[in-house]
DNA sequence: AGATTTCGTAAGTGTTCACTAACGGTTAGT
DNA sequence: ACTAACCGTTAGTGAACACTTACGAAATCT
């Protein structure tokens, strides 16, 4: 489903970004997180649905407070595709020689 | 210095994360690169531009050619910093017991 | 019931960014 | 030296996007 693609989109925004470190290790509702932020609360709100639509958190409701927390759904893929491309780019490094001028002949297959 | 961001924002494009995942495995020409791509080849040229301020991949030349490998250092704090996140997010869930609906009381420390 | 708090949404704006077209520069071949 | 191949750079354009202001909805309190 390529769901690490709306993650990696998700977390390339600054604020956005910020807004999940905030939520990552305690609940916090809208008003909470706007208050530490250069942002008004209805961009806060805003980044919170692009968060949510990627599965990185997810809220819940107290009294009139929206209490956001974090959702490992979306973080999972994203961390499954880093590692495959570490690993990828590793494997090929080492292959390669290790150094950056590499060797002297030319790969041509497909 | 968090370079981390820089490799983040690059990755976030469609595109520009298609060319890395070609140059990945294999070193490669940008008319290689272009010909694989549905955009013109300065596009891919400015691309692996970017990348390769986020030091996420490396060029040499081969005559008129240049070649463009990737490079390990960029990779690297981005994996750190989304496997740092992968493991914040796991503690929290484990702590607040693992369900979506969260425990009755509600926290308030800093 | 009315007032207050907290939040989401819609509309509008300014900026960033990916892309193409045109140009110039470097290297290899004849 | 002249031509061809391969590439980077610049200028300009259209779309995506983050932000603010204004408004409306839902829940709690007096």
């Amino acid at each position: 489903m390529n769901t690490y693609e709306i993650s990696l989109q998700a977390l390339a925004d600054p604020t956005r970004r910020r807004i999940f470190e905030l939520v990552r290790t305690r609940p916090r509702s809208v008003a909470e997180l706007a208050a530490g932020l250069p942002v008004s609360r209805p961009a806060v709100s805003q980044h919170l649905g692009v968060l949510e639509r990627a599965h990185l958190v997810r809220h819940r409701r107290r009294g009139t407070r929206h209490i956001y927390h974090p959702d490992p759904a979306g973080l999972a893929p994203l961390r499954a595709y880093v590692e495959s491309l570490w690993d990828d780019v590793l494997t090929a490094f080492a292959a390669s020689g290790g150094e950056s001028g590499g060797p002297d002949d030319a790969r041509d297959e497909e």
